[in-house]
DNA sequence: ATGTGAG
DNA sequence: ACTCACATA
């Protein structure tokens, strides 16, 4: 998931305040630099998101986690007048929208956008013609803004997995390949590409993946799937495809052959879900990470990795009642 | 080595 | 929360 902002809907009786609680934290982030009043919003906002009770005060609302005074001011000023003052300056101040538009590019920061309207770059129309401002990942950000905003339709997903199958497994056919992240969750539609493969040749035992990696991105790049890199190391990739129409956001990384259960697991997500299960995972004396799962003794010190054959193992472990992907979406 | 950014 | 990749120094 991306920086955009996602707007708390379905069934959240109080999405309203969760909205303006979101605009307030990423003014926080990106405009004050202020990470911990950042913090402090999304907790509240994330209190209010699980509050099955729409509130009707600011003191009503103080009895929820991470909601204080200033918060509950907010609260009644919002359900008095319908706004919030602070919220209609930020939404005026120049430097404020300009940071916004500028963190758009997939790459810049709010760093990198102070930097620029230092330069007197304050729109994405100024940037276009200021290319030379920008690193490789900028450029791509930029060049493809429009598109990388854009949803991607399951049925192009399900496309391009099967012309990734195809030209991996015609590479070898011992690549594992997975699509995760709300892909595999069964949603209509997702914000990129986030693909994981293995092979028995690269362990965790193995510091160096040798040229697997490479060999994997060059078939894609030869085939013409692939059409723009943005970063690219040992054991992950990023970068852009195209089959149709728009391109899209493609990351693949390369995980060891016994640890590809667990990053599995944690790259399908979701966050919620992953929380909630390493939490569980936590309480029966386990802890669970992109890795791997090891028993945790009475010291507190984990134990070796225990062996994984497939997700539902993850699951028997630590004795939580199975999810299939479609049911991980919390 | 450190900061930025993505996920 | 934590890791990877990159761009500087």
């Amino acid at each position: 998931m991306s920086k955009r902002k996602a707007p708390s809907k379905d069934g959240n009786v109080n999405s309203d305040f969760c909205d303006f609680l979101q605009e307030l934290a990423e003014y926080e982030k990106n405009v004050a630099g202020n990470i911990f009043k950042y913090n402090a919003y999304r907790k509240a906002a994330s209190s209010l998101a699980s509050h099955p009770v729409r509130v009707q005060s600011g003191k009503e609302a103080m009895k929820l986690d991470g909601v204080g005074k200033k918060i509950a001011d907010k609260l009644d000023e919002f359900i008095k007048t319908g706004e919030l003052q602070k919220l209609k300056k930020i939404r005026n101040d120049d430097t404020s929208t300009a940071i916004n538009s500028l963190v758009r590019v997939s790459g810049i920061g709010p760093s990198k956008a102070k930097e620029l309207i230092e330069e007197g770059i304050t729109t994405i129309e100024e940037l276009r013609k200021h290319e030379d401002k920008l690193n490789h990942h900028q450029i791509i950000g930029l060049k493809y803004l429009e598109d990388f905003e854009e949803k991607i339709p399951r049925e192009e997903i399900e496309q391009i997995e099967s012309v990734i199958r195809s030209e991996i497994g015609s590479l070898d056919p011992q690549f594992n390949i997975t699509i995760c992240g709300s892909y595999r969750r069964g949603k209509k539609e997702s914000g990129d590409i986030d693909t994981l493969i293995s092979h028995p040749s690269f362990t965790s035992s193995d510091k160096k993946s040798s040229k697997l990696l490479e060999s994997v991105v060059n078939k894609l790049k030869e085939c013409g799937l692939i059409v723009e890199l943005i970063s690219m190391g040992d054991v992950k990739f990023m970068g852009a495809c195209k089959l149709v129409e728009k391109t899209r956001r493609l990351d693949i990384r390369l995980t060891p052959f016994d640890q590809y259960h667990c990053a599995v697991l944690y790259f399908t997500g979701s966050d919620l879900f992953n929380k909630e299960m390493r939490a569980h995972a936590l309480n029966n004396g386990y802890t669970l990470n992109e890795y791997c799962i090891r028993r945790v003794g009475s010291t507190g010190t984990p134990g070796e990795p225990l062996p994984v054959s497939c997700e539902e193992d993850i699951f028997d472990y630590i004795d939580y009642p199975h999810k299939k992907p479609e049911e991980r979406n919390l």
